[in-house]
DNA sequence: ATATTGGTTTACGTTAACGTAAAGGTAACT
DNA sequence: AGTTACCTTTACGTTAACGTAAACCAATAT
């Protein structure tokens, strides 16, 4: 019924290499099922994958994104996930300031530029003058 | 008149390693004044390094912050600097969008993880509930 | 005098996240 | 049969940004 990818397929609509897919497999974050040698990839794995890269869109290491991964898999008593859970909730909290900060030194850095290149035109335009 | 700075001065202010001021003056980012041996910054040597770490934290590369600091400091020929500068705002230009990107990734990570924490709680209701 | 504190150079070590190459298997064109 | 196109495993190589350790001065504290 539901379809399934080659690692060529992933690779393309990811933009990534095969052997970043095969690095993430040989780290436990992928099982891919064998069809003879091959591996074959289930919609649930190019989801996991697609977590995995938004995580490292988001500047989280492999092992946190893990973390973040496993959590998502709905674990047999919910109980036990909890304090994951909310650990987790503060490791994005925690992204979300630092992106903060982040766009934070843009503006700065932005206005910086603005006020270099309007110098910059000045002290041209000065030369032109004179 | 102006005051200067010892390595550990700099390192305590910006809670780095004395290894990683000594790191970008290997890298040519900084050429502190020496007194025998040792090296002795000026506050324009402290701006330097605030913006080198500021870049940091913006994710660029040093190379990156080393094209950027080049440019703060005013060239002799404005016009010369042009083409570098607007290259660089460029570069500034697709930081910020990379950002919001990124904090795009991160409501909708939040977002997951609010319904995985309701479902999580829903389903432990449930279980009390029973 | 010696021990501590803080500076120095030189140089090898480390980590993450893959890149790259070698060597080989299988299926499909031609 | 040959070659092209994918797939595989194994394994060594790479890069950035420092960490860490050794071995050494110089000034101050005890």
């Amino acid at each position: 019924m539901s379809r399934t990818y080659s690692i060529r397929d992933l690779a393309d609509e990811f933009d990534i290499t095969t052997r970043t897919i095969r690095f993430y497999e040989a780290e436990g974050m992928l099982n891919p099922q064998r069809e003879g040698q091959t591996r074959i990839y289930t919609p649930q794995d190019r989801v996991t994958l697609k977590l995995i890269l938004r995580g490292k869109r988001l500047g989280l290491s492999l092992a946190e994104s893990r973390e973040l991964i496993d959590m998502y898999r709905p674990g047999l008593e919910p109980e036990a996930n909890r304090p994951q859970l909310e650990k987790l909730l503060a490791v994005i909290e925690q992204r979300r300031s630092h992106l903060r900060q982040q766009l934070h030194d843009i503006e700065r850095m932005m206005q910086d530029l603005d006020d270099a290149e309007l110098k910059a035109s000045e002290a041209l335009a000065a030369l032109k003058g004179a």
